[in-house]
DNA sequence: TCTACATTTTGACAATTATCGAAGTATTAG
DNA sequence: CTAATACTTCGATAATTGTCAAAATGTAGA
């Protein structure tokens, strides 16, 4: 693994490292599935994620740019609002990471 | 998923933000799967780890620790020598984090 | 027991990060 | 055009983190 692969796998562990930004994420990621089972697309207003945690809009704002820049989501606007969806690509790789490991 | 859950999964993510404790914990899983198709049981020296960074041996113990901590790792003792081993079940759940998520 | 080796603990410091509130920008509705 | 809504940018600050060097501890061998 390259040098640079570290560097991004550290951001992308970096950007979930946070409690109120994994929080943000993992409420992207059931919202991902729950979509999945009704066969949508899968998307999630930055307000709509506001309401679950006790932190300010600016900061959450911050948040979401940084899980965008460590690559676990897109951003696309609708009308006003912030549209968050999760990468599939980056979810494969961090998955692949974790697997086979050998069962104690 | 429970506020406890939240808080330890991102406490596995934290140890796994520093890139040079994430390089430790490659090393790991790289030696444990090299291991795994030869059979063996697999584990690694604290001091062979030191080799290929650039920072200090109480840094790295460090790291060592809060790779344990975080659940990621376990340690047991080889005369001198610290014996680090992946945790298979901590592999698992974070695997499963990142996995059904729809390719688009 | 003395020594060398492997690791850990301690104390310090610089760098990074999370958060806030206020001011700014963009978009839509009236 | 104006006002309201949704988000972003800025500047500040407190808290956390990564690293080091030095001292301390534990272990094995002579």
């Amino acid at each position: 693994m390259s040098s640079a692969d570290v560097k991004k796998l550290a951001r992308a562990f970096s950007a979930l490292a946070n409690e109120n930004r994994l929080k943000l994420f993992l409420n992207l990621l059931e919202e991902s599935r729950l979509d999945l089972q009704k066969g949508r697309a899968h998307d999630c207003f930055l307000v709509k994620l506001l309401g679950n945690l006790s932190i300010g809009a600016s900061t959450v704002s911050h948040h979401v740019k940084e899980l965008e820049d460590a690559g676990l989501i897109e951003t696309s606007r609708d009308g006003k609002n912030l549209i968050c969806t999760i990468r599939p690509d980056t979810m494969r790789s961090l998955g692949d990471l974790f697997a086979n490991v050998r069962p104690r």
